[in-house]
DNA sequence: AATGAATGAGAGTTCATTCAT
DNA sequence: AATGAATGAACTCTCATTCAT
């Protein structure tokens, strides 16, 4: 019906509206030093409502994360296509940069929120995962392509993994800049080379 | 007297003992994870005994933080015979990548703790300003010999700050891998040459 | 009108099925386990749904109750023609058992659910005042027939009702115990003459 | 020391108080209808204060409970010197009514008192389950004597338990009433004499 | 110098209940 | 007739902190 569906909308609008202002509140001050009932004032709700849309506060970290990872992995899997490898770890880390750039926030939230608060395994950190997954079959894909010489997986992974938020947070700590793709792009040869080492 | 030094000693090792409890508490379980009944257990003190020692919890971050600000200068300054600016900077940026790796606990407590705790005013947070200042000095000092061509001071001094902090977020992240002085060096070249761009 | 008496058959069915969940519930978690959202749940509706027939929590339980009493009561009744004190103490003793063992549930909530919930004025709690009144009117009959010997009145009463209680008691709370007739009219037998002593 | 027996008693007379106010609450309302703060302001203290006598509400009960049982159990062991099984549980059913009559408030407790609140393993059940012990191996003792005839055990030690505790709900139900130990015998023998039918 | 006792404030969360729709 | 949305009040419990001893 067309009221059930204006009525999901209408649902998806409120949940949104705490999602924003937990964010918000989150990224300002941290997730510890929010409480569930600032969070709904600052949505305009008594603390009891919030319940209604997420089950704890954790879970509204939780979707938030998700939320990011979600949209990250949309735009990673646009350089899907590519299926020279070194070209497909490049492309990623020009996208992976280019988020980190143009959504400080979500970034932050998906890095830097304090994890032990989060659950990493049921529904929500589906997407997460899925993430990781893709990042480690592309990396597995160039070490058995030979291109970092004779390198355990798992290490080079991680290290790629551990290289590439390094380069992220240079890109975030100082948000204000603006970098153009030329210079995402070297960053990243210059990186690489150093991780080749 | 005799007394007098030998109860200032007592306090201090009293102190240190607070401080290494609480600093092991913060790094392993993050600052709003640590209540003061758990740092008092772990130090082998009642509640109550800490504050005769610190005011409040966040004090005993600020000291922390401090004593990493304080080990962090000493070892920047000794780089500070150089008087060719490109060459400090160099130097400068050897020191803190290698504190970063050397003591990735101190420098986790000292950028990566929420700061929203933290009193950046006052007599506890002069270290770290005093660091700031010492860089900025150092920034200020290459941008006038015309090193990175025509730019604005304040932008040079923040835009270093972040790249040298992201590197540092590189090496520390991604804990167990230890680099050599040659590929720190490499590390610092190539970044030096991406933030001259 | 038609229409009408099919709405109040309507109406009671609703009734009954929150009725039904509600005791289900009570007797198996005890009243303060239960919330109204899962009484609303086992019965297929929603929490505000239940007070159109119920005006709150309070008032389920009275209703249950008053349902037993009533039940009972209709019971008790049948053993009134007996114009023989003794005869009609015996038949009441014996309705008062084989109720508790017939119907456990009720009995539980009639006389076990703890009682500072229920408002012992007010129309719901009609059927058990005059289930004790008719109680009373017995016993008051038999004290003046001189059975008891010279008894007051009320002590009477009172030792009477607390001695059937114990005993149903007794009986419920092994409920897998069948008990045939003869054994329940032994074991009032032998009650009878003990609080008659 | 002297300080530290002093300090010891205190403690105990505090703890004393807040368990006099709680089994006060816990028997005239309910232990669902208590809320930690009444327990604490009927107590004086302040809601948190409670917590450093007990760790939660449960604890609260399950020392109420416990001390209930070790009363009990000290009476129970008086009536152990018989050797002879049916005497021994006619005195171990004496003590039982007797203790219900006299301690009607820790009976409630012991026995009627929601139980899914109550941790039953734990160092605060012992005394309940040593109390048990002792009634099962008594009736155990009486079965093999064949003194109820051919009977499964499991079956007399729940039957036997279930009666008492009947008998003495009947007891406690009407609390004003004062038995001789002639009554208490009477009522006893006969309820054996049931159950031996 | 150190502590046990105590507390006010506030955390997350749940509940019975109301009301516009 | 029924519900989804919302709330105020209350819950248990924890915390940083104070203070008399």
């Amino acid at each position: 019906m067309n009221t059930k569906e204006r009525k999901e909308k209408e649902r998806e609008r409120k949940q949104r509206m705490i999602l924003d202002a937990a964010k918000n509140l989150f990224i300002r001050e941290g997730f510890d030093n929010v409480s569930m009932r600032r969070i709904a004032l600052a949505a305009g709700y008594s603390p009891a409502a919030i319940y209604r849309y997420f089950s704890n506060k954790r879970e509204i970290l939780s979707h938030l994360r998700e939320e990011g990872f979600r949209a990250f992995h949309v735009r990673q899997k646009q350089y899907d296509q590519s299926l020279e490898p070194v070209k497909l770890l490049r492309q990623a880390g020009r996208g992976y940069l280019r988020f980190a750039m143009e959504h400080p926030d979500d970034f932050h939230l998906m890095f830097c929120t304090t994890c032990e608060e989060v659950d990493l395994e049921g529904e929500l950190a589906a997407e997460s995962l899925r993430v990781f997954e893709h990042f480690r079959s592309m990396v597995v894909r160039i070490v058995k392509s030979g291109y970092f010489g004779d390198v355990d997986e798992e290490a080079a992974v991680f290290g790629l993994w551990a290289g590439v938020q390094g380069l992220a947070n240079l890109v975030t700590s100082g948000r204000m800049q603006v970098l153009s793709d030329r210079d995402v792009d070297e960053l990243l040869e210059s990186t690489l080379n150093f991780l080749r080492r």
